[in-house]
DNA sequence: CAACCAATGTACGAACTAGTACGTTAGCTA
DNA sequence: TAGCTAACGTACTAGTTCGTACATTGGTTG
């Protein structure tokens, strides 16, 4: 999610529309995953940027719309990721538990992602609502889920009735607790869930318990 | 969670401490809540108080305590309620089947607790910590657990190798997730996850998949 | 019933915070 | 190279927000 570093070359060109407007975006990013909406302060982004608040105002309009920028951003990043997702070659259980995967190690690597999500969910989807682009953006990792389980449900592997947005959210689930809710889970069980000794552990877990689901014997019904 | 709501009848006691107390409690949950820690606001909590602000300082302190009391006193209630769990007369698969929906269902009621847990970790339990009480609180669910799971494991029905705690971060994921990210998973995939059409289908989901999970069949390992 | 203190209310202040009015400059283009 | 505009900086303000100093009263107890 660091797209802007370079050091500031002096000398070279003070003026970068471009930059500005990334490097304003990179520490909004932080500054909102790290405190939410109302915690984060629009004087702090600035000051933690090579430029000043009246660029924030100039880009983006206001906070409410920096941070929406900031969402827009971050769903991107996840569409982009989502995008290289290849598991086709794969019969459909083990195309499953790759994606199952993929997803568990997504989530651990963009903990402010996950954070964001957290933070527009209190603000009941608003930002999101209000976003031409996030009302359609619509995700690659559906369309991959749906084919596998087409292929395995029609094979007679998969014996569990449910579709493919049912499984996205039974993965993400999983997956998104154990970012998400890592603080509190560890004050009150004394266990870090994104403890690096356990992380083999819950990945195979996830695999395990979707794999479970899907193919479990099933009475008549 | 709603403890206070006397209808003030005139003429009565106007001191009660106790009242006074619980209802900035109630009150303060709901702004919490609604708002998250930085968008809450004292002057707003004691609006809605039959009290003034100067009371939230003098029995809580300040913002921060009023927080932590109101996290107490919201786990106080989960507590609670995990005492009332009774599911020793059932067989493993059915106790842990019921246990699930149980949880499914108490996530459901009580979203504003759910919020406060995103909340608070998004603060990254930093009031949990600091509160005497929630550090050694306790789980009498994760007592359940480990009976079920010890009966289940002897008897050989259970084949996974998990133990309760992870068992019951497994559970509560999918649970949490369904009410926590209700507004963005509806936004981004036009399914309200807590569309009460499609409630007893994803109480089944849980089942099905835990129980798929412990009980599956697997390779020596 | 006097005295005392827990409980409550009022009014205010100091600090913070989003947002803006106004002025300046870099660099492109005619 | 003159001029124009996108890009940028400074300084400020209006409104908010947590917290408190000070005054008051109800009820309980010796």
């Amino acid at each position: 999610m660091t797209s802007v570093e370079e050091p500031a070359r002096p000398g070279e060109r003070i003026r970068d529309a471009a930059r500005t407007r990334a490097e304003i975006l990179d520490v909004a990013t932080q500054e909102f995953a790290r405190a939410g909406y109302d915690g984060a302060r629009v004087d702090e982004i600035a000051a933690r940027t090579r430029t000043t608040k009246r660029m924030i105002y100039y880009y983006f309009g206001g906070k409410e719309q920096l941070f929406t920028a900031v969402l827009e951003r971050a769903y991107g990043v996840i569409r982009e990721a989502e995008q290289q997702l290849d598991v086709d070659h794969l019969d459909p259980v083990a195309a499953i538990r790759r994606l199952a995967e993929l997803t568990f190690d997504h989530h651990e690597q963009h903990p402010d992602f996950i954070r964001l999500v957290s933070i527009e969910n209190i603000h009941e989807a608003h930002h999101i609502a209000g976003s031409e682009m996030l009302g359609t953006i619509g995700s690659p990792a559906l369309d991959v889920i749906r084919r596998i389980l087409a292929s395995g449900q029609e094979s007679g592997l998969f014996t569990a009735d449910v579709d493919a947005v049912d499984l996205h959210a039974m993965i993400s689930s999983f997956c998104f607790f154990r970012v998400a809710n890592r603080h509190t889970f560890g004050a009150l069980f004394g266990r870090d869930l994104l403890d690096g000794a356990q992380r083999a552990h819950y990945r195979a877990m996830l695999g395990d318990m979707v794999i479970a689901y899907l193919t479990a014997e099933r009475s008549a019904d």
